[in-house]
RNA sequence: GGGGCCGUGGGGUAGCCUGGUGAUCCUGCGGCGUUCGGGACGCCGUGACCCGAGUUCAAAUCUCGGCGGCCCCA
């Protein structure tokens, strides 16, 4: 097997370990759809049973349909015109030309708020939360990339929920807030949260808060968002609900989303040069057992090491008893990002130990064999420690407090600026020169001053968050 | 939005400028044997010129178009 590109080329690591890795197949003959392969489904499916998990202790899962009347696409004026330019469109059925065009979804407001509107009746239906898991379309023309920007976004968590009030709204960012930190938390993915500009806010919301992670090369990747949308789309979509004193009032809603980006940031902020590095929790393989395999000795190697598999068998275990050296088949579980590796050979047979390394460490230890079930959970977790640990040192050092232009110039190009900014749309412009203006700085693990000198004018200013984006 | 580069076995590549050889090398994959504590070795086998049109006696190589990929600038 040849070796993976250092992981300092970012570009070319990243892709060639998304095919090496088996997690995305590139090949498909459509720009910006990619295939998933068996190993990459797992990731998913496992960081995916988390994001439900947390998920499912306040909303209910549904699903509405992939296809948009252009009817209802276009009813809400700032929404369609922030997802016109990138919609596919369905104009056909068979031969026939199609009466009322369908839209792929781009995003499921306009599929589900018409329905939301029949749902709603009275104060008693409220609050409504669900999420749907989906496939979404856009259509991207800059340049796609495996997980990261897609044609067809395969794996779009979109959670929306209604509410009577303003402040019930704004209870419910918040909390959703708590949730996604949760999530990242537990994939050891530090993060920035920031409160987009307006001009960058989700088309038709009130406002945005959108997490952001920083990638290895400095550009940051936007891992989720949350939407307060005020009555915006109720108005539209005519939500109305009968309080508990007989009116009719709009409805107040939010949405908040998270895509397979998290994916992209898992494989990106934790690898190495050697490929995967995922957190114990989400690892297809958690446990890998290597016999080391001598001529005469494999019986009692392999019956050992099968034993040791048997007695992990509620995780995800593999006893690899293929024919090659060892050395090969540390390099091979490397690449795959299997987080704890135990080897067994003649010597542990007879001392009935088994030598124990972690993917994220050099270092190897020898424990005594019984031990090892009961201490897989807590290693899991001190693995986790370790990779967060390391994740924000990494995200902190990219992180610079800038106080000229020209400052935010030079290191916008290597990493992320904070640096002082008024509300003007048009001081933004001027630092949406040299990045993208990532908003307010809510929360981050770097902190300074929350008010400053804008940077442009000199006038009154918060601290922004300002870098070069996926 | 503008510009540039590129497409060769499963992956990565040489060859293209200057058209003509049995299309190069690494890796992977399958088989056999000797091995096995950080990418073993030997032997055998497998497998490619993106698609279409054109120029030509002859196209991986030249021209045009399509599709796909990468990079730079705004």
């Amino acid at each position: 097997m040849e070796k993976l590109p250092p992981k300092k080329n970012f570009s070319e690591w990243y892709h060639e370990l998304i095919q090496r890795a088996e997690i995305m197949d590139v090949r498909y003959p459509v720009k910006g759809l990619y295939v998933w392969y068996p190993f990459g489904f797992r990731i998913r499916k496992s960081v995916y049973g988390i994001l439900r998990e947390i998920m499912d202790r306040e909303h209910e899962e549904v699903y509405f349909p992939a296809l948009i009347p252009e009817t209802e696409l276009g009813k809400e004026g700032e929404h369609i015109k922030g997802f016109e330019n990138e919609v596919y469109w369905v104009t056909h059925g068979g031969k026939d030309e199609l009466d009322v065009k369908l839209a792929l979804r781009p995003t499921s407001e306009t599929a589900m708020y018409p329905m939301f509107r029949l749902w709603i009746r009275s104060h008693a239906d409220l609050p409504l939360r669900v999420y749907q898991v989906v496939n979404t379309f856009r259509y991207e023309t800059k340049h796609t990339r495996p997980l990261i920007r897609l044609r067809e976004i395969t794996s779009f968590k979109e959670a929306h929920t209604i509410h009577a009030t303003f402040e019930d709204a704004e209870e419910q960012v918040r909390k959703a807030v708590a949730y996604y930190r949760e999530f990242y938390d537990r994939l050891a993915i530090p993060y920035l949260i920031c409160k987009r500009p307006e001009w960058d806010k989700f088309p038709g919301a009130v406002y945005t808060i959108a997490f952001d992670t920083v990638m290895p090369d400095g550009k940051t990747l936007q891992i989720g968002t949350v939407h307060n949308l005020g009555d915006n789309f109720a108005r539209t979509f005519d939500i109305t609900y009968e309080t508990p004193d007989g009116e009719h009032s709009f409805a107040y809603q939010t949405c908040y989303g998270i895509s397979e980006r998290c994916i992209a940031a898992l494989i990106s902020v934790h690898g190495d040069d050697l490929g995967l590095v995922l957190p114990f929790e989400v690892s297809p393989v958690q446990v890998v057992v290597i016999p080391v395999l001598y001529k005469g000795r494999e019986g009692e190697v392999l019956r050992v090491a099968r034993e040791i598999g048997e007695e992990l068998k509620k995780y995800r275990v593999v006893v690899d008893e293929s024919e090659e050296r060892p050395g090969a088949k540390y390099y091979r579980w490397e690449l795959r990002g299997a987080a704890v590796r135990i080897e067994v050979g003649p010597r542990e047979v007879e001392e009935g130990t088994a030598v124990v390394s972690f993917r994220d460490e050099k270092r190897k230890f020898k424990v005594e064999k019984e031990k090892i079930p009961e201490m897989i959970e807590q290693w899991g977790e001190e693995m986790r420690e370790r990779l967060y640990i390391r994740a924000l040192n990494s995200m902190k050092e990219k992180i610079v407090l800038c106080e000229s232009l020209d400052e935010v110039e030079s290191h916008v190009r290597n990493g992320v600026v904070f640096t002082y900014l008024c509300d003007s749309e048009r001081c933004g412009e001027r630092l949406d020169e040299f990045g993208s203006v990532l908003g307010e700085v809510i929360e981050s693990p770097v902190s300074f001053e929350g008010e400053g000198r804008c940077v442009v004018c000199g006038k009154e200013g918060k601290l922004n968050a300002v870098a070069r984006t996926y």
